[in-house]
DNA sequence: TATGAATGAGTATTCATTCAT
DNA sequence: GATGAATGAATACTCATTCAT
């Protein structure tokens, strides 16, 4: 990937998450990666070819993610690692995390379905942790992560640590 | 108020809640309202003046829904109708809510402190329930709920009734 | 004339005069003389109307003007009260005035035939007074008049009566 | 400059002197130069813009044509030259300095200090000149010269030479 | 690959004018 | 006579996209 393809990537990385996809003009996207207008059409077909771009990277940074939990076999590590899971994404792709919540809102890039090995990974470990209902356990454990990691994303949360270590002793990790 | 401005606020809600405010013209605003154009802009200053009497009412709102969780004098009753108050929002005003958390993603709406009445609530609830730290569950029950009410307004939530129990069994309501 | 119509054109006037006629938006017109916007075409068929009344009154202003210099029979005199004629405009009608100055630069309102008859009557005041080239002499002074006239109602002048006596005392007077 | 932004100030130029600033629409310009309503923007900021471009261009204008006569230094070769100014504007200028002389007429464009070093040349020929009151024969002619101009520029002055040489008479020359 | 002039459809907004009350 | 809600055509301006270089 060329240096200036890479560079409106991030340009439009940053405006979208932080103005809005509708609400940034390509025109802003190309000066502020410091590249003509045209060029943005030349590597990507158009607007939503852009964002396309971004979002294809989501796949690939979620298992990136997920995956060390997944294949944690000790079930207490494993729920401990998936909740710590929010509170280690750097500051730097912040705003990546930030333009995937936002448009969650829209239908069609809402897809709960890509949270479903977590849950089950969870609701196992709930299981091999003898919980009474363990589908219920994982899918709380699932909405607080979501709650943390928007929490987070939005600038809201001033005590990271206090809320972490409230939860690993609330799971007695 | 006329009864084409409100055809106005509730085309416009109704829009600004599917396609997001910058995707939304005034044009298809106007035509789901079935009035000109032009109208829109005698009863609101701008766009922006139209969003901003929409988003108005979210005060009002709150006031109402939080009010009676506020009230209530009986710890386990509080708490209970804490939880229960995402699942008793009526479909009727999904579109209003789904704005509210839409919006909270840009800078200007987020306003997290709203929420601080609710939290102070809670936490003067598990301490009379003499939990180790009210603050903390306080804080992760604001999340829950943040984070049950978004699901539910993303249409994610398929089993509404057995995470709403779960939640009450989990804290032995 | 109703006390309305009355405040309509006072209005018109005022805003024709300093912004413009294209510029001036009948809203403000009835914002500014206190009326609803519907009752300007009541009273004039529509902004046009409202200009040529405004017009209409340049004619008889005129002959109001001109008539005791026409009516003047010693050659002298009649040149002493041409050559003061701007200078005895008082400022509650710079904005009339303006406004029809303004207007002349449009070729529909531009009528130099208005003048002549004051020009006659100068060429024939320059011939009593035994000049050489009367008609040069008029024309001079008419062209002289306008451009006072046009000096004062921009506010360029700050020595009025320098000028004016000046005139006057470069014609004997 | 291209080719294209040329036509644009062209079209500009013609329409704002015959029709007015305010009563000629961005889309009129851009189908008389021939080019689309949304380039004028691109090479102007705004409509204001298009007639700053058009408006800068003024100090020069003045200054060639100011520049002969404040170097001439016999004082009645000055004067020649100073009256025969307005005489010899092309013709291809005529809407340049319609506009000038319309715009005149709002505050934020009459800039009567710009006639200053002409004023003063003419005060300094006259005293040279030995006249009684340099300062006042000056402001005549300054008045006069800005009156013929308008009066040419109006399409008023049918007899052109005449004044001219009727005014170069007037003053011996 | 890269530029930037150019386009045309769209977008928010204005405004003269109408009309029911 | 008077109001003010309502309209629709126009207006200034934006923006995704194309294209010649």
């Amino acid at each position: 990937m060329t240096d200036k393809k890479e560079r409106i990537l991030d340009a439009a990385l940053t405006l979208f998450a932080r103005e809005g996809y509708a609400a940034t003009p390509t025109s802003k996207i190309a000066k502020v990666a410091g590249v003509s207008e045209g060029l943005i059409f030349r590597h990507f077909e158009n607007k939503q070819g852009l964002l396309d771009a971004l979002m294809q990277k989501v796949e690939l940074k979620l298992a990136g993610i997920y995956g060390p939990v997944l294949m944690e076999t000790d079930p207490r590590l494993a729920l401990k690692k998936c909740i710590e899971l929010p509170f280690l994404v750097p500051e730097s792709e912040f705003d990546f995390w930030r333009l995937q919540f936002m448009l969650k809102w829209q239908k069609e890039y809402n897809h709960p379905e890509k949270m479903q090995a977590l849950i089950d990974k969870l609701t196992q470990v709930f299981r091999e942790l003898d919980h009474e209902n363990p589908e219920g356990e994982a899918m709380l454990v699932n909405l607080i992560l979501e709650a943390v990691a928007t929490s987070i994303l939005k600038g809201n949360m001033s005590q990271d640590d206090e809320i972490r270590y409230f939860l690993l002793g609330k799971y007695g990790l």
